[in-house]
RNA sequence: GCGCUCAUCGUCUAGCCUGGUCUAGGACAUCGGCCUUUCACGCCGACGACAGGGGUUCGAAUCCCCUUGGGCGUACCA
């Protein structure tokens, strides 16, 4: 399918990806598979002061893990500063740009001095005229039209137009020669053939700002889709103090990418009552029509739920793979242990991250070396002598170790002893695993495998005393 | 302050454009029950919202206005 949309995702390298560029990056990321079009990065970079390769880094790693593939870039825009200073010098050459001397000072006295008088804070446009050229430092503003209204009309919220007498002069380049935001990012997207601009919310203003210097420049107005923002449980802009923002942070916490995806998507976007997508599902059933206008709050819990979710359905062996990486980084050795796959699927159910599972896999690879105060004091008391030799019995004389296999192997035991399974399970329970929680026990003992199984029955019998 | 913008269960949302089918549907969370060898899973059920006020209309969650509340912006950040 051929499509002449050109989407684009502009992070700053100033910090980690976060929740809500994430989605954005998603948004574009989506709707440019759906129609085929181009999904270009470019990183915005003109904040030297706070911009750092790292940061790169770690937008890229993060873009990765979540599966948003790009067509074109990454672009840097500090290396396309001969660009914008040709554009700067066209627009003072057509004169919609013009040199201002203020000081940052004086700019902040007359701010101060406009808000006092219950005035806007604007700038006053006192070098927008001024004939002289002064011998000391200046920056370039932008002459934004003083009368008329800028409109546009939002491919998410619809009509949004400001007077522009509302609008005041934007600084294009600063004092050391470099180019701003508002600037650039007209010039970028123009140059670079972006048909729609999907951005956050925050940018609505801007866009306002923008569109009389695509004008200026004579570059064709994109069309706009600002996507609300995403809000902490206190519905103020999510932030650190509402704990992980940061999406790798969630990889770390056991989280599939493919949770954090649907999560992110449905957040703001919905499809009917659907609740759960892949992302071919998304590729197909995207649309900005759907996207809901008002900002949404984060919600770690119904996060939690879809991973659950991606964890009880996901392929053991991929899973596997995973949670074999972090028992390996909390020096568990899982190379002699019973089989990762096997592992995983006691544990599909009844964990909610993978963080979780590896917690819940650590006595496959590792004895009890001792007991649960508690449940050793109930279960493996002296009078727990003959069912533990009894189950030693049977589980020696059984070839078949699969669920079944044991199943039978337990059903003997417990016609042997005249037993119900609550009086013999438990205490085998504690004698593999150490504690009271466990998959089924069938299934442990199954995973686990005959030797182990034998060994650690044993030294359960030696603890009795 | 000013400008832009938003407003359905605690949260994400369906419905709103093309008023009646809405005693407002789904999901997460919460609470209760069932299942059960532990913990979970699963299943069943409960609780729970059209911000308020005016209109328009035979009829409004749906259309209009006002109020209130929220978000964003108001930088030589992006």
């Amino acid at each position: 399918m051929m499509s002449e949309l050109r989407v684009r995702f502009a992070p700053s390298p100033t910090g980690y990806l976060h929740i809500g560029g994430a989605r954005t990056a998603l948004f574009n990321y989506l709707l440019a598979r759906k129609e085929g079009g181009v999904f270009v990065l470019r990183i915005e970079d003109t904040d030297v002061e706070r911009s750092t390769q790292e940061s790169v880094d770690a937008i890229l790693q993060a873009m990765d893990w979540l599966g948003l593939s790009y067509d074109e870039g990454p672009f840097y825009q500090s290396e396309r500063y001969g660009l914008y200073k040709s554009k700067v010098a066209e627009l003072l050459e057509k004169g919609h740009a013009y040199r201002c001397y203020c000081t940052p000072e004086e700019l902040d006295a007359k701010r101060k001095a406009a808000i006092q008088s219950g005035g806007k804070p604007r700038y006053d446009g006192t070098c927008r005229n001024r004939a002289d050229q002064p011998d000391t430092p200046f920056v370039i503003r932008f002459k934004t039209p003083c009368d008329g209204t800028t409109a546009f009309v939002d491919r998410i919220k619809g009509a949004i137009s400001v007077e522009n007498t509302e609008l005041d002069d934007l600084i294009i380049q600063r004092t050391d020669g470099n180019p701003t935001y508002n600037f650039v990012v007209v010039v970028d997207d123009a140059e670079m053939g972006i048909t729609l601009v999907i951005r956050g919310d925050d940018h609505v203003n801007n866009t306002v700002r923008q569109i009389p210097m695509y004008q200026a420049l004579g570059y064709e107005v994109p069309e706009f889709a600002h996507v609300p923002m995403i809000l902490g449980a206190d519905k103020k802009r999510l932030s650190k103090r509402h704990g992980a923002t940061s999406v790798m942070a969630y990889r770390e916490m056991g989280y599939l990418p493919e949770a954090m995806v649907n999560y992110l998507v449905r957040l703001g976007w919905s499809c009917g009552d659907e609740e759960i997508f892949s992302m071919n599902d998304l590729i197909e059933k995207f649309s900005l029509e759907n996207v809901g206008r008002s900002a949404g709050v984060f919600n770690p819990d119904k996060l939690l739920w879809l991973n659950e979710h991606y964890i009880k359905t996901g392929d053991p062996e991929r899973l596997a793979v995973l949670v074999t990486e972090i028992l390996a980084g909390q020096g568990v050795d899982t190379a002699l242990g019973p089989d990762m796959p096997a592992v995983v699927k006691t544990l599909q159910d009844r964990a909610k991250t993978l963080v979780e599972m590896a917690e819940g896999a650590h006595f496959y690879f590792e004895a009890p070396d001792t007991y649960d105060e508690q449940a050793a004091a109930k279960f493996l008391a002296s009078d727990k002598r003959d069912v533990i030799e009894l189950t030693i019995k049977h589980l020696t004389g059984l070839a078949d170790y699969s669920h079944d296999g044991v199943e039978t192997a337990f059903k003997a035991v417990m016609e042997e002893s005249g037993l119900k399974f609550g009086k013999i399970g438990p205490t085998v329970r504690v004698a593999l695993v150490g504690g009271t929680v466990s998959p089924s026990i069938y299934d442990v003992v199954a995973v686990l495998g005959k030797d182990a199984v034998l060994t650690r029955l044993q030294k359960a019998l030696a603890s009795l005393g």
